[in-house]
RNA sequence: GCAGAGAUGGCGGAGUGGUCGAACGCGCACGACUCGAAAUCGUGUUACGUAGGAAUACGUACGGGGGUUCGAAUCCCUCUCUCUGCGCCA
């Protein structure tokens, strides 16, 4: 979401960065919401004074009346109840005004970087650094539900019986791998200096709709049957909806939090679910990161965040890349995004296990996130940030198509084996 | 879950239909006093919106939403949260 002032006074600044995105659909978004703006300057301006005239009339209603001047008191009452009608009358239009102007102010695009490269869609977006060299395997690499099974790691036949598709069992090993890479991801982050966090797995409608778009939420979230809850889809939900509406003191910058959560998402429409096994499901846990600083401050946030994740994969000896999201698959709240990569030996290709985000100010206006600015002793906007470190089940893909063995069985790195009872390896059961 | 009490500025805390953006105190900022400091005294100190170069003016906001009234922090309804007691429970 955009300044109104910003869009305003830079108009074409905003049609060309929609350009970019090529939104030309959108372009007309822009005299939508300069029109809607100006009419609801109009009727504040009209209302400010009518509520001006209700107030000095009300004032006097009340002198009058201790004055005992009964018959003038009755004659302003009139002339007043006449003017609040027309009150009413402006406070409806100007809602109906409002709520347009909302509706096409969240849908006009956050600007992007200078240096986001142009392109269409993801298809056209950049591979950046790379890490780790990304090499095939001597041997076929099976499908990674092939590998589990072999384990004695998964059983997704229950799993399907208790909770249908998209859900999963993990067994044994397996499931002490997960928790493994969880906790490792959660100490490697307190090592850099964030807090860590245990967030509500649930929230209110008033926060799923201050953090996603009305589409998003059908999509994604789940509701608890009688209550005003949803379960997160990820504990950016949380994480964020915890300063809404705040106005943090300077010295409280940055927030760097690093939380766990397990994630719901319904998946709905997306055409991945039938893809089999563990590569996209309705439940699974996150190691997550969020940084809220100062404007001045949130490039320097995003590149050292996203460098973790890497350094995190790298630390597990697991080939990453980081790919540069291009304008148009930018989100309307991303200034700029990359997703991090792991290596598939057995597609030969890399695929999305992390995204790292840097909405500037977009996310806090929408949701009114401040900070004190001690300078200038305004209250200005905080710029959001928000990074995966780890998300196990999917990241477990990577983990095992990487670190097989010949033998079928599947090597331990060092870092996390003191997380696994000091075991070097898992091995073949079936 | 039941019963009672409550939610006011950065904090504490007045205010029960009109002159209340809100007494008083604390805190904070600036100034005076001082070699300097403490103490003291003085001045200032909510946010958001609109207009304006600015000073400022007007509007809105006393947990959220709705209602009564010419007028609501104050009365009514509703939701949320907090505290106390009882119940239940990892």
């Amino acid at each position: 979401m955009l300044d109104i002032n910003f869009i305003r006074e830079n108009p074409d600044a905003v049609r060309e960065n929609i350009k970019r995105k090529f939104r030309q659909d959108k372009l007309p978004l822009v005299d939508e919401v300069i029109e809607l703006d100006k009419k609801r300057r109009e009727l504040q301006k009209e209302g400010d004074s009518r509520r001006a005239d209700r107030n000095r009339l009300a004032k006097l209603i009340g002198t009058l009346m201790r004055e005992g001047k009964k018959d003038e008191a009755e004659e302003a009452k009139a002339q007043s109840k006449a003017n609040n009608d027309r009150v009413a009358e402006i406070e409806r239009e100007c809602a109906e005004v409002e709520i347009s102007l909302k509706k096409a102010m969240t849908a006009i695009p956050n600007m992007i970087a200078p240096d986001v490269p142009d392109g269409r869609d993801d298809s056209q977006n950049v591979q950046g650094e790379v890490f780790l060299e990304a090499k095939a395997k001597p041997f076929e690499v099976p499908y990674h539900v092939d590998i589990l099974e072999k384990l004695g790691g998964i059983d997704l036949d229950s799993a399907r019986r208790t909770s249908g598709n998209g859900f999963y069992f993990l067994t044994g090993d397996i499931a002490r791998l997960h928790s493994a890479i969880l906790t490792y991801a959660r100490d490697f982050m307190i090592d850099k200096g964030f807090t860590y966090c245990i967030p509500p797995f649930m929230i209110r409608s008033d926060v799923v709709s201050g953090v996603m778009s009305f589409d998003e939420m059908e999509g994604m979230m789940y509701k608890i049957e009688g209550e005003d809850l949803y379960l997160i889809g990820t504990s950016e939900h949380s994480m964020i909806g915890r300063f809404m509406g705040q106005t943090l003191p300077e010295s409280a910058l940055p927030q760097t939090l690093t939380s766990y959560s397990p994630c719901f998402r319904k998946e709905k429409g997306a055409h991945g679910l039938e893809e089999r096994g563990i590569y996209r499901i309705h439940q699974f846990e996150k190691q997550e990161m969020i940084v809220i600083c100062k404007p001045e401050e949130s490039d320097m946030w995003y590149e050292k965040m996203w460098r973790y994740t890497v350094e995190m994969f790298v630390s597990l000896e697991i080939p990453v890349r980081q790919l540069i999201c291009c304008s148009g698959d930018l989100a309307d709240l991303k200034y700029r995004s990359c997703d991090v990569e792991a290596w598939s030996p057995r597609q030969g290709k890399y695929f999305e296990v992390g995204s790292c985000s840097n909405l500037t100010d977009a996310q806090a206006r929408r949701l009114g996130i401040r900070y004190k600015n001690e300078k200038t002793g305004k209250n200005e906007f905080a710029h959001t940030l928000n990074n995966t470190v780890v998300a196990p089940p999917r990241m477990l893909i990577a983990f095992l198509e990487n670190h097989l063995q010949a033998d079928g069985s599947v090597h331990i790195p060092k870092v996390l084996q003191k997380y696994m009872g000091g075991k070097d390896k898992i091995e073949v059961k079936v």
